[in-house]
DNA sequence: CGCTTCGTTGAGCCCCATCAAAGTAGGTGG
DNA sequence: CCACCTACTTTGATGGGGCTCAACGAAGCG
C-alpha cells in the first residue's frame, strides 16, 4: 500500500472544476454549461495505476482524492514526480497522439470526470475563449511546479524540503477551498510517498517531520495537517506564491 | 562567469532548425517556407540574462549555443533547470501573457531567432499541421526532460547523475546532427554550472569527472567531450532514450 | 486476535559539502 | 614577449547531513 485509505470518499461534482477555474479566468455561461455536462464519472480505489508510463492518455480532471505522477527505475526506485490535486487536469495535452511522459497512481480514492468533450469544444471553436484560458493557465502553474520540485531536490536541505513542499500543497489545496480550518487539512500521503518525492528516506522523512512538530511548524496525526507557522516555513524554505498575480486565486 | 567562451561562434542559419522539426514530424514545403523567412536575429555573449523570471517572454528558436533555464534562490543558490540546446525553442507558450517561469542564461555566445511569425500563422491557419506537429512534440520532449532532471536529483547518486546528464545531452545535441566524433562534442557548461544542474559542489563534481574518466567512459577536456563507452554510462544510470520512438529521430 | 501497513526510534557509517590552496590556461597591457 | 590577472580546474583534509540496517510501537481490518 503507498497510502492510509482512511480518508473517507469525498463527494464533490464538476463545481469545484468550475470554481477553480473561474478563479483562473472568469468563466462564461457556455463554458460553465459545458462543464457540467461532463458526466463520465471514474472511481478508483488507493494505488490504482491510473496511467502507465508510455501510455496514451485522455484527458480527465481529477475531481477528489490525491494522486501522483511516479517515474519508476529499473532497480524499483521510484520517484514522485508530483502530486495531483482536486481540480487538476490530467493528461491535458495538444499532441495529437498524447503519450504518458510518466505513470499516475491513485494515493486515494480517487474520482476523475472525463474531459474529452472539453478539449473537443476548445478545438472545434474559439467561443470559449475564457476556458482556454483557464486551462492554459493551470497548465503554466504545473510546470512551475515542476520547476519548485527540481529546486526542492537539487538545492534545498531535507529540513527545507519538507517545509517547502507544505506550504505548495496547502497553496494548491486552498485554490480548490480545502483551506486549513482549525482542524487542519487532509493530507493522505505516508512518509514513504514523501520520502518518494521529496528524495529523501523513510526514516529520515519521520525524524524530519517530527522535527517540524518540536519546532511548532506544523501538527501532522492521522493524516490530517496542520500548519501553525505558515511565514516561519516560507522564510526557512524560500516558499514564494507562483509570482504572477493572475495565475492564483486571492486565498493562495 | 559562468562558462568559458572559447568555442568559436558558430555560424548556423535556421536550417539546424528545419532539419530537428521535420526529424520529428515531415515539414511540408509551405512549412520550410515560413521557417526560411525568419529572419530577426539576435546574438548575445555568455552570461547574457536572454530572459529573467517573471518576464514576458516571446517565442524564439535557440540556432547556436547553450544556454541554461535557472531558479534562483533568495541567498544566491542557483538551481539549473535545464539546458536548452541549438534547435530548441524558447519561451513557446500557448498561453496570452506568458510569463517566464524561470530565467534564462546564455552559457555561450548565443544566436537566437524570433518565432513570433510561426506561431502566429500556427494560430491563424492549421494548414501547418505538421509544423503544428513538430512543435507540440518537441514541447513534449521538453516536459520529459524536466522529469528525468527530477528523476537524477531525487534518486541517483553523484556518478549516476552526471552520466545520465550526460547521455541526455549527447541525445539531443545527436537530434541537431551535432554527433559526436572522433573530436568528442563540443561540451561548454562549466564545472560549476554542471553543480548546478547535478545538485552536487563544484568540487564533487569534479571528482566525479576524474572518477568516470578513470574508469574510461569519458574523456572531457578543454570543452570537448568523448564519450567512450556510452552502454555502460546508459547501464549505470539507468538512461533511456525518450520512449515513444516517434519523439525522436534514428540518431537519438 | 493475528495480520498487515504505517509510524517511530536507535546505532553506525558513508557520500558528499565545505574550507583551503595550488595548478592551468587565456587574455591583456606594458 | 613577458608579467599579471581572471576564470576555471584540480587536489587534500575534515566534518556533517542523511542513508542503511534493525527493531519495536500503533492502528486498522478481517
Amino acid at each position: 500500500m503507498l497510502s492510509s485509505s482512511r480518508q473517507p470518499i469525498e463527494r464533490a461534482g464538476p463545481e469545484r472544476i468550475i470554481a477553480r477555474l473561474t478563479r483562473l479566468a472568469p468563466l462564461t455561461a457556455p463554458d460553465i454549461a459545458l462543464l457540467r455536462q461532463l458526466d463520465d464519472w471514474r472511481h478508483d480505489p488507493p494505488d490504482t495505476h491510473l496511467i502507465r508510463e508510455g501510455q496514451r492518455t485522455t484527458p480527465r480532471f481529477l475531481v477528489s482524492g490525491w494522486a501522483a505522477r511516479i517515474r519508476l527505475l529499473d532497480d524499483g526506485r521510484r520517484q514522485v514526480i508530483g502530486f495531483v490535486l482536486p481540480g487538476d487536469g490530467i493528461g491535458f495535452c495538444r499532441r495529437p497522439q498524447p503519450m504518458a511522459t510518466c505513470a499516475l497512481v491513485a494515493l486515494t480514492p480517487v474520482q476523475t470526470l472525463d474531459a474529452e468533450p472539453v478539449i473537443e469544444a476548445l478545438a472545434a471553436m474559439p467561443d470559449h475563449a475564457p476556458l482556454a484560458r483557464a486551462i492554459n493557465i493551470a497548465a503554466g502553474m504545473d510546470e512551475a511546479w515542476l520547476m519548485d520540485q527540481i529546486v526542492r531536490l537539487g538545492k534545498l536541505t531535507a529540513y527545507e524540503r519538507l517545509s517547502h513542499l507544505i506550504l505548495e500543497l496547502r497553496c494548491r489545496l486552498a485554490a480548490v477551498d480545502h483551506a486549513d480550518d482549525a482542524d487542519g487539512l487532509s493530507f493522505p500521503p505516508t512518509q514513504e510517498v514523501l520520502g518518494d518525492a521529496t528524495g529523501l528516506s523513510l526514516v529520515h522523512v519521520n525524524r524530519t517531520l517530527r522535527q517540524l512538530r518540536e519546532d511548532g511548524m506544523i501538527g501532522l496525526r492521522n493524516g490530517r495537517l496542520k500548519i501553525h507557522d505558515a511565514p516561519a516555513l516560507a522564510a526557512i524554505s524560500g516558499f514564494r506564491q507562483p509570482r504572477p498575480s493572475e495565475w492564483v486565486g486571492p486565498e493562495c
